[in-house]
DNA sequence: GATTTCATTTGACATATATCACAAAATCAT
DNA sequence: ATGATTTTGTGATATATGTCAAATGAAATC
């Protein structure tokens, strides 16, 4: 087994027992990729059966609205990649692609799932994958109603200052839902 | 077991095997509540064990921001009432309040959760339910960040008539990221 | 059925942000 | 290094939506 796995099962099997044979059984489905800034890992509109883990490097989502680039989240180290709308047979709405030269766990979900029926440790292992999914889906919907842009952007700085330092603020701009000219605006005072 | 339960059983087992032990075991966390217009279920600020099935009825969910109340989302038939927050021992970011005299399911999560490590029908149907959850943010964000305030009116009208026959214009606008006001210029169009 | 409470609509004005245009700075590639 | 491309910043104006205030309409309560 790649020792690069370590970090991914450890991080999603904190509280739970993986016995040395489910761990190999999911790491069949893993495998290590090394790819350059622009790559593209999934397209708009199309489907696909991976997840990706970043082990190094920082990846962005977006969709294109009216011809303009949405962004919608970034992932930096030890976070995940991915949609649950392309595990259940919909097209991804959205872009994803590499903003820094990266190395990446890709995981077979499409495989992976089926062993959650058989395999109890798996069940709760991609269990706790889509529930800090949907822990992180329910804190970036309310950090964008809560929050006025201002807020969001100090809340950016204070919380995720490697972001402001790896991402273009021009990405983080519709990140945060306004223009990249109102960012720079609010960043000059 | 009560003949009520089975909807919400049924709901989450589509394609898994649910034995009647296993449903025995988890309906010993399940109550019927029948409760009144404007009863709360949960209150913004405190922690809770439960979470929520509407049988018949409708729930909104709100927070206070500068003491105007931010509607987040609105449940009826068929719809899970709740927070992940709240299954995490994190005080609950919002009130949950029914607009209608409802009957739901009470669930005990907190219960129900630390079988999943021993029973694995229990930890798919589980994760059943965090995962239409986990699909439903997903469309929330997407259907809040891709469309204008029109756009967004105009889907609801579209995709969820009954909403806006059962739940006030008011929580609606905010639900939509507008005050009433503009709303009700929008429908003037 | 009358009265109170709540929900919706309309008007006048203020404000934040978008848009368009361009300049300056930083980064990348040859 | 040098030119080309990308990223960031600034100005002038337009526009959608917010805010405050008041009127109308509907629903709940006694």
């Amino acid at each position: 087994m790649d020792i690069l796995f370590q970090p991914f099962l450890n991080h999603f099997s904190k509280n739970l027992p993986l016995s040395d044979g489910t761990k190999a059984e999911i790491c069949i489905y893993l495998s290590i990729l090394n790819l350059n800034k622009k790559h593209v890992l999934i397209n708009e509109n199309q489907r696909h059966d991976f997840a990706y883990f970043v082990i190094k490097g920082a990846v962005r989502s977006f969709y294109l609205k009216d011809g303009i680039e949405v962004n919608t989240w970034f992932a930096l180290e030890n976070d995940m990649v991915g949609s649950l709308q392309n595990f259940n047979d919909n097209p991804s709405r959205e872009t994803m692609e590499l903003v820094e030269n990266s190395t990446l766990i890709a995981i077979n979900i499409k495989k992976i799932k089926p062993l959650m029926l058989s395999n109890i440790q798996i069940a709760n292992f991609i269990n706790a994958i889509i529930e800090e999914y949907a822990l992180f889906l329910e804190d970036k919907i309310y950090f964008s109603q809560m929050m006025n842009s201002i807020d969001k952007y100090l809340t950016l700085v204070d919380k995720q200052p490697q972001l402001l330092q790896r991402i273009p603020l021009t990405y983080i701009a519709s990140f945060l839902g306004i223009t990249r000219e109102t960012l720079s605006r609010l960043r000059a005072k």
